[in-house]
DNA sequence: TGCTTTAATTTGTCATACAATTATACAATA
DNA sequence: TATTGTATAATTGTATGACAAATTAAAGCA
């Protein structure tokens, strides 16, 4: 496990990332025993410190289980604890597809819900944003932020506190992923004027309390978005 | 901050669940700094070993940002990197209906997406899973476990990796929850016979390729699951 | 063999030390 | 006064050593 360590960030996002990339990819199995800290530690060539506070992460993701006297081994992968937006799939393309793929069940059903449980001071403050985005169209600035923050008070308005985190994480790390994807593989940019239809359709759908409404006007945003992008998810 | 630890776990786990806890009701705010290690530790009565590995977990969480010399500051919320699926919510069964109704939503399409995508190894691991459930209901024994295959092989079926993580832990989760609340509170049993159609209801329309029979099959079964279990998520 | 005891191994926690980085206080200067 | 530079303190990052607690492996014994 000679594996080299790169100085760019801190040493245990290092190792956390190399026993992470060697766990996930099967180097150590299920049920297996990991080398003991101090080995580990030496073969990195760090101090036992840092081993375990990168142990201390993975441990915490349920990854591994670790008893005193006996070490560290592999948990069955399927009682994992946290879930995390990291890369999954090799192919960048169709890592961002599935990820779409999944904000598209979300946002679908987060709509409907917030048809049903909105209030009048989710109407407002979602307006705001709307208005905001207008403005951003005409003026030809980034409505980034009002957009991601729209979509937000949707999840706000569906009442459920799970999704609501579970969005606000996967909607940042797309618009992080496609900021990214811009810079080096010039993806397509938005339409600032469909976009801006079609929040306003989700917005009427659940201002008049119609949940199948706004499941469609939700799907629709999304599988435009996503088209917009290149991406081919599929059309449910 | 003088929260006691109760020697329960390991003190790591208790530190960790108490910051996580004050994070989380807003004693720390986004932005706001936390106190040192040094303090932390001492106001704990531990050393500062436990305090870092601590701040080791929620740093890797996207909790916290630390910088040398600096201190820790809590990160805003919407750029958090992991879900986990711990209690938002007091009331332990409303937090139990909000985890179902997530539930709902992701076996729902997970389903629909199956029975598009499912070829026929999938369909006969599901079978294998639902003929064990079978036994299990004739013997009277626990089929939790090809319960639970059975729900992962949807998900499997369906295509999507991140679905299928989501699921896994979800579902893992509510499995312990359930499991933990019947100790305590007598939750009422689930009846064998009507989960065992659903499953059926399930398997079939995914094997006909029927997508939207998929997804009203895994409604219904949620809806029924959560029911049985005295839940009143909404019946959309 | 089968059981008990002992020793070695390994993680959990503590304490200390120092380097690297940042914040703070303060003096010097224009 | 305002700003700038410098020294000082505070704080995290990492390394090392030590010991307790738990587990495993080995040794000894019937």
């Amino acid at each position: 496990m000679g594996t080299k360590l790169r100085q760019r960030r801190c040493l245990p996002d290092e190792v956390t990332e190399i026993l992470r990339a060697e766990i996930n990819s099967g180097t150590f199995k299920p049920g297996q025993k990991l080398p003991t800290e101090a080995a580990l530690a030496q073969s990195f060539g760090i101090s036992r410190t840092v081993v375990r506070e990168a142990l201390a992460r993975l441990r915490y993701d349920g990854m591994l289980e670790t008893r005193q006297g006996r070490g560290a081994t592999v948990t069955e992968n399927w009682q994992r604890r946290a879930f995390r937006f990291e890369p999954l799939i090799q192919d960048k393309l169709e890592d961002l597809n599935q990820l779409y793929e999944l904000r598209a069940i979300l946002e679908k059903e987060t709509a409907s819900l917030a048809a049903i449980r909105r209030d009048q001071t989710h109407l407002i403050e979602m307006e705001k944003r709307l208005r905001k985005m207008e403005d951003a169209v005409a003026q030809d600035t980034d409505g980034t932020i009002p957009d991601f923050e729209f979509h937000r008070l949707i999840a706000k308005a569906s009442g459920n506190l799970y999704l609501i985190q579970l969005m606000q994480i996967l909607n940042y790390k797309l618009i992080e992923q496609i900021r990214r994807a811009r810079e080096h593989s010039r993806l397509k940019p938005e339409l600032p004027s469909d976009v801006q239809k079609e929040h306003e359709e989700i917005f009427t759908a659940i201002k008049e309390k119609d949940s199948n409404a706004a499941r469609h006007a939700a799907h629709k945003h999304i599988y435009g978005a996503s088209s917009r992008l290149g991406l081919t998810i599929f059309d449910g």
